[in-house]
DNA sequence: ATTCTATCGATATTTAATTATCGAATACAA
DNA sequence: TTGTATTCGATAATTAAATATCGATAGAAT
């Protein structure tokens, strides 16, 4: 096999390797994503350009050779002795995992929790911008919170027409939640990131995402109890 | 063998055999414990006495052999063709977690997220009692937060001793979150239920449980990318 | 130039969790 | 009373994830 013919054929199965991969990144790597891209940032704020999966899982207390693997599945790889790149690395875990051009939403249950998360300026790092707020009390309706305007829930189904918005964010009492949930996914929604307490039930091209703070507080007491 | 020395034989070993389950109780069951509750809470509210794993699995679409290992994990036994009594069920499922009797727990950091908190009251539910908020803002110390007077964060570490409170809820800046950690642990905190986007290192004697909206956000992302 | 060391990445191995299989129990209908 | 359908629970098989092992690479030190 000459050198050109190898070549070609490398970049072919590379190829191919990381279409699979990018199917095939595990869910709990997936997960661990947000917290290493953190880390990164911190490092490159530093004016570090180099990280070792070693340093990496020291700082976040997990073992090195998860952390390798994790990045390994971005694509990226690394340079013995030296590690990986700070700047491709974060910018191919954003790419792994949509971050890499902003994710319009809309906002759905201006209560307790919605106000919340509109004060959270953390989210313009994961790229999720709310750019409307949807109530369905009268009183809400016409305020401002944190910069937005809360429009009336019955405008929700034509906003979304309109704008082909692929993301709500749905903070209303549970319930409610299925609901507008089906309103939601008949107006043409493509992911929910639910936090009522309820599993929804839509067809299955609408991808649901559960925030579930009763399950994270279940580990924390029956660890706390042994 | 005769029946006498059988069942004494019987007992012993149904008795090693709970034991060893509490310990042993898989993590992605104890996560899916609250959904269970909430499920069986409403049918009691409405009346039946009596469920199989197979109609709670429909409900929350899980296999039904999952359910029925986990709910074997609190060690009530089914009846065969009738399933589990709900009421005994919710009782040990309760106990396997440790929502039998109420936690008491402190809260600091009284801006959004633990407004937000504070106002939810589904907390009860999980016999999570918040009896003090703390921070450090001097135009916050002194004001009323749904109901509780928000202290002075420097009060934090007597009102632990003092208290002996096992829990604390964190929802301070990221930035303050460590050393803040640090010194509850110092205080005699036994758990901390941690809202900030860092992890927290300290003695291995203080369970810490992270929510992070990230790691969520990001299997949303992943999941829609496809 | 040679040795040493830290790191990577590929390939096992181990562990944990889920899913499947199957016999036993029991309510209910014929 | 008998048969049938349904569920349980024990055990086995499968799958997914985490961990371990080890040769290869490349930079730094000698
Ligand atoms: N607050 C928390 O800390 C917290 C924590 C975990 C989960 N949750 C869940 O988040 C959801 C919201 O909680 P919350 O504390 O913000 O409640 P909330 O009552 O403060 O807010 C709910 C909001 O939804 C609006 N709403 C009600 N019906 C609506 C409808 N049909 N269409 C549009 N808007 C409607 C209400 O006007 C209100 O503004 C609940 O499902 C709750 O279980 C909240
Ligand atoms: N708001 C959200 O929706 C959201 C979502 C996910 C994570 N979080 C995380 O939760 C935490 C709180 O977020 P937030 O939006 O409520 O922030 P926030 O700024 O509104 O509130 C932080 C509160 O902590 C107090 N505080 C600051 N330093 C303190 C100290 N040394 N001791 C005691 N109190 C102190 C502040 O006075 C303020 O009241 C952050 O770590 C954030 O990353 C928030």
């Amino acid at each position: 096999m000459n050198g050109r013919l190898d070549n070609t054929e490398n970049r072919h199965l590379k190829e191919r390797k990381v279409l699979d991969r990018i199917k095939s990144i595990p869910l709990p790597a997936i997960r661990r994503y947000p917290s290493y891209l953190r880390r990164l940032k911190k490092y490159e704020s530093e004016g570090v350009l180099w990280i070792s999966a070693t340093t990496l899982a020291e700082d976040l207390s997990l073992s090195s050779i998860l952390v390798r693997k994790d990045l390994a599945c971005t694509g990226l790889e690394g340079r013995p002795k030296y590690g990986f790149p700070i700047e491709p690395l974060i910018c191919a875990i954003e790419k792994s995992l949509g971050w890499d051009n902003a994710t319009d939403a809309i906002l759905v249950g201006a209560g307790n929790l919605g106000t919340a998360l509109m004060g959270y300026g953390g989210f313009t790092q994961y790229g999720l911008k709310i750019i409307a707020v949807f109530d369905s009390d009268p009183l809400k309706i016409g305020e401002m919170i944190h910069g937005v305007k809360i429009l009336d829930i019955e405008k929700t189904a034509d906003f979304i027409a309109r704008t082909k918005i692929p993301m709500a964010v749905l903070t209303v009492p549970a319930a409610y939640a299925q609901l507008i949930a089906m309103k939601l996914s008949d107006a043409g929604i493509k992911g929910i990131w639910n936090f009522a307490p309820i599993k929804l039930k839509l067809s299955n091209d609408v991808i649901i995402q559960r925030v579930d703070l009763a399950s994270s507080f279940a580990e924390l007491s029956s660890r706390l109890k042994k």
